[in-house]
DNA sequence: CCTGCACCTTGTAGCGACTACAGACGCAAG
DNA sequence: CTTGCGTCTGTAGTCGCTACAAGGTGCAGG
């Protein structure tokens, strides 16, 4: 039934490193174009969805939201492939990240402080607890 | 209608900090008791109540889940004050925010060396979508 | 007493980005 | 032909809220 060069669904999870649920869902949502079938319903794909999935999980893993992930893909089918709108993107997702980051540093400092002030743990009163309670100092 | 010193969620909010529609949801999950109510309907809170949702924002804030923020409120009002107990919670969590935190880094640096490879976004081929659609090098 | 207004009520649906089923069907190897 | 895995659709669950809609309450001013 398939060509040569096409493969199901589980076939391009692996070659991609994306969940079989993951890619229906993203199919489900528009991201992806709907593929071939099978007589019997299978979805059918070839190589440049592998590229396009791959496309989507670097993007994925650099943390950006699924709507920029399609703009860059809009952005990438695009014959301009501006540089300067894929780059707005970019920063704008660079400070996201940083934020994110200061807020976990801060919580980072918070909660290592804390938890050295429990010492081994055998305190009759517990620091944590307390400034949980009642705020810090 | 109301005790002296007693008042509604909108006043409970103002003086914890906590979203009214958040001080409901955290009833109806169970993490808060359910309060009185006055005749008409409305819930009526106290002092303690105060301090019971500023625990919980306290512990949010640091970053802690609302399974957490239960067990942490039972260790909380118990009697033992485990400080082992809380001591555990906060380490695991602790654990999760560090390996957000280097997960954010790894972004941080690639996104941050991606942008400075555009330049001033007038390349006419974009290095940042070079890397997204093919991979690092 | 009536009006107006802010506040409160319940219930439900939406967000993002998946993940996890159930129950049925397809397909290829032995 | 049977076995057994892969795939199909559709729906519901996750987390921690947030945002309504449509109606009821409480209180101050006139």
């Amino acid at each position: 039934m398939t060509a040569r060069d096409t493969f199901a669904i589980g076939r391009l999870s692996s070659r991609s490193g994306v969940n079989v649920e993951t890619i229906r869902y993203y199919e489900r949502i528009g991201l992806l174009a709907k593929p071939l079938r099978t007589s019997g319903g299978y979805r059918l794909y070839r190589l440049a969805d592998v590229e396009r999935l791959a496309f989507i999980r670097r993007t994925r893993d650099l943390g950006f939201s699924l709507d920029d992930v399609r703009r860059l893909l809009d952005l990438a089918d695009g014959k301009s492939r501006s540089c300067r709108r894929v780059k707005d993107i970019a920063n704008t997702h660079l400070a996201d990240v940083r934020a994110k980051l200061d807020d976990l540093h801060r919580m980072e400092r918070v909660l290592a402080d804390l938890v050295s002030a429990c010492a081994d743990g055998t305190l009759p009163a517990c620091p944590l607890l307390e400034t949980l309670a009642h705020g810090p100092e």
